[in-house]
DNA sequence: CGGATTTGACCAGCGC
DNA sequence: GCGCTGGTCAAATCCG
């Protein structure tokens, strides 16, 4: 027993109650008590120390009053837990420690060391209070003396138990690893299979392409309009400036609400992404306006095959570039110029890729969560109505560009197309158009047309691809100078008839489900809250287009701020005149817009789980295994009653639960924030809810498409948005006004 | 007054 | 080289 003084007068007593060898290690219990005036009175420590055999340096042991720890594998669990290294005082690289100190003056630690370590500081260990640093002497153990014989007994059992429990976590910790690994496995494979049933899909698909106008809508009707002229998707540009009304602001208000970060953020990277996107980042210093603008849409990276290395190690290094105001110029060949490489080849198309999104809108702009400012509106050629010209001005430097304008032949569609990638925190539904945008930068870019087709093939037909020329398909001639960049069409018209129609003969209004229920489900983190229906017009294989009914109507007026009421009718079916309108036109056809051929008719209550799980699941995985199995998973629900796909489902089960397991959920992205049912029309009250109609639809489809709020990236939802910037914009008031 | 919109001008690419 | 078109800039204008 030694007897330290302390400086402020108290005295230490410390006393090796017990000494426990094992031929593992040695354990002390020294006592200390603290006294004043020369009475011990107080029980200030029990030190443990614990001298353990070489084979266990390194192993971090912990001992805590009542309670003791160890898991050498699990080390890091413990420090977790509260357990404090020490390691600053390690006089010895194998040396560790780990101090608990209780509230009531015990503290039982745990030293660890190598071979040879003498365990003499524990004094120093032990600086609380007025314990001096002094080096005890490794005295033989002392016989346990009065009360503190009991106290070391106990202590030799729990130190007994501890090991006992130790070992059982470490067994333990072992499964789950080994279970982990094996997941990782499963995962990979899993990926390796999608990866190569989509390549296969592709392939099919290009045959198919190879033969195009005729192939019968319910068959996959993949437009690669590359050389087709003006696009028509694009052709009207609604009224222009309309004056928004306050109730139509509140709603909009009201519709802001959920966001979460998307992009730059790694950890929406992590959580969208099994596999980072790789960041290829080139500079956007090299691009112009125009090419940034078209650049990877939605902060995805370009996941072409050729970078999944890539992307495995630069993970949302994204750059944003800082808009730049040169001009650009536009890469319109498709063709891999000589000395650039494949893959830089691929980043290119990403940067033109583009998405364009079809809606039905009274307002000038679709509100998509994102701050837009005009910077122009000039005619497009084709189209009586007016194109206008956004720039997103969330972030300063944002690169992300859009246009709006009006479909001629139905005025209510608004066709909105979106280039760039965002530099900032998105909104949900911001982050729900970037996450299609990257989609299409994807498909674009992996596989050309043919990738792209694969997935598409497997998700719900509301996508359009087109391309300048599909890289892969023979089927499209040459791009035509203005438009180098593909372009992947979000129908969210319920104008699945119509398009039908435009390129097959079915009718109209043919399209119709019944909304069931919602489901969640969780795609690359994200929480969807799916539409379940019963009658599903899925026409599986359809890679190219998928049209996707979706009612919105954004009766807002003030540009994209504001808000988009949904209505929840159906639209006219003739909404969609991609190529009949280019070619009708006879006008010029430079049109980067492609629009494709749109789907069969789609029950609309698809379009809500279609369009959330499909983006989400485009948005996640550049190497469209994700982007693949959200793609499945969205279509589940169509497929319940659809014994065709099985396997399909499956395996989106499969991968979905494997990102889950491996942490894939989203962190940053509440679930709950996705959960795209809002009642009221408001996002802020998400909730699962079964859907029985086209309001509620709408409801839902409006909270995954057009709440936002312009909050600065801080939080990752914020329900309350700062109103939009633009002031009403004119977008869709009068046609014509200006001519270029 | 600051910010957003409007709008004429400018530029680049492409076809002829 | 010219004309056309898409896209963008930026001064003027508008608006809250
Ligand atoms: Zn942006």
């Amino acid at each position: 027993m030694w007897m330290l003084e302390s400086s402020n007068g108290e005295s230490t007593n410390k006393e090796v109650v017990n000494r426990f060898d094992n031929k593992n290690m040695v354990v002390e219990v020294v006592k200390k008590t603290s006294s004043t005036s020369g009475r011990f009175d107080m029980l200030t420590d029990i030190d443990l120390s614990v001298k353990l055999d070489e084979d266990n340096v390194d192993e971090d042991k912990k001992v805590e009053k009542g309670e003791h720890k160890k898991n050498p594998q699990i080390g890091q669990d413990h420090q977790m837990c509260g357990t404090k290294y020490d390691e600053t005082r390690s006089p010895a690289p194998n040396f560790r420690r780990i101090r608990q100190q209780h509230e009531n003056g015990y503290a039982f630690k745990c030293k660890v060391g190598g071979r040879g370590s003498e365990f003499r500081e524990r004094a120093q260990l032990l600086t609380r209070g007025a314990e001096p640093s002094s080096v005890e002497d490794e005295s033989p153990p002392s016989s346990p003396a009065g009360p503190t014989a009991s106290v070391a007994t106990h202590l030799r059992d729990e130190l007994m138990a501890a090991r006992t429990e130790i070992t059982r976590l470490s067994e333990e910790n072992d499964r789950f690893r080994s279970m982990l690994t094996q997941l990782s496995t499963e995962y990979r494979n899993l990926q390796i299979h999608v990866v190569a049933s989509m390549q296969r899909s592709s392939d099919t698909l290009n045959n198919q392409v190879q033969s195009p106008q005729k192939q019968c809508i319910s068959e996959s009707p993949i437009i690669l309009e590359a050389s087709i002229p003006s696009n028509p998707d694009i052709k009207k540009f609604h009224g222009l400036s309309s004056p928004r009304s306050a109730p139509q602001e509140q709603i909009a208000k009201q519709m802001i609400g959920t966001r979460i970060f998307y992009n730059q953020s790694p950890q929406i990277q992590d959580i969208t992404v099994s596999r980072p996107g790789c960041g290829r980042p080139s500079p956007e210093g090299s691009l112009s306006p125009s090419e940034s603008f078209q650049g990877r849409p939605a902060m995805l990276q370009p996941p072409s095959p050729s970078q999944k290395a890539c992307q495995l190690q630069q993970r949302a290094s994204v750059h944003q570039s800082e808009w730049q105001a040169n001009k650009s110029q536009k890469i319109s060949h498709c063709d891999v110029p000589q000395g650039q490489s494949v893959n830089q080849f691929e980043g290119d198309q990403v940067k033109k890729a583009r998405v364009s999104v079809r809606a039905r809108s009274d307002a000038a702009t679709m509100n998509d969560g994102c701050q837009w400012r005009k910077y122009g509106q000039k005619m497009a050629k084709g189209n009586p109505w007016p194109r206008a010209y956004f720039r997103c001005t969330v972030s300063p430097g944002c690169p992300v560009r859009k246009q709006v304008q009006r479909c001629e032949e139905d005025t209510s569609i608004l066709v909105t197309t979106y280039e760039g990638t965002h530099n900032h925190a998105l909104s949900l539904a911001a982050a729900v158009m970037a996450s299609t945008t990257s989609a299409a930068a994807s498909m674009l870019l992996t596989g050309s047309t043919t990738s792209a087709t694969p997935h598409m093939a497997t998700t719900p037909q509301f996508i359009t691809i087109s391309g300048p020329q599909g890289q892969n398909s023979t089927a499209v001639p040459a791009i035509s100078a203005s438009s180098p960049f593909p372009t992947i069409t979000l129908d969210l018209t319920n104008t699945p008839a119509s398009q039908i129609s435009n390129r097959s003969n079915n009718s109209p209004g043919t399209a119709s489900t019944n909304l069931h229920y919602f489901q969640d489900t969780t795609i690359n983190g994200v929480t969807i809250s799916q539409a379940t229906t019963q009658q599903q017009l899925m026409i599986p294989q359809q890679p190219t287009t998928i049209s996707c009914p979706m009612f919105l109507n954004e009766t807002a007026h003030k540009h994209d701020g504001s808000n988009l009421t949904l209505r929840g009718a159906f639209s006219d079916p003739t909404t969609h005149h991609h190529r009949q309108m280019d070619s009708s036109d006879g006008t010029r056809s430079d049109h980067q817009h492609k629009p494709a051929v749109t789907q069969p008719p789609e029950s609309p209550t698809t379009l809500a789980e279609s369009m959330t799980a499909a983006t989400a699941a485009i948005t996640s995985d550049p190497n469209f295994a994700a982007a693949l199995a959200a793609a499945i998973t969205s279509i589940l629900a169509h497929q319940h009653n659809n014994n065709n796909n099985q396997s399909l489902q499956d395996l989106a089960t499969q991968v979905t639960e494997i990102r889950h397991r491996e942490g894939h959920q989203n962190t940053s992205l509440p679930p709950s924030s996705f959960t795209p049912v809002a009642s009221s029309g408001t996002t802020e009250g998400l909730q699962v809810q079964p859907m029985s109609h086209d309001a509620e639809l709408s409801t839902i489809l409006a909270s995954a498409m057009m709440s936002t709020s312009k909050d600065p990236p801080s939080t990752g939802l914020s329900k309350s948005p700062r109103p939009f910037v633009s002031q009403g914009s004119a977008v869709a008031a009068a046609p014509d006004r200006r001519h270029q």
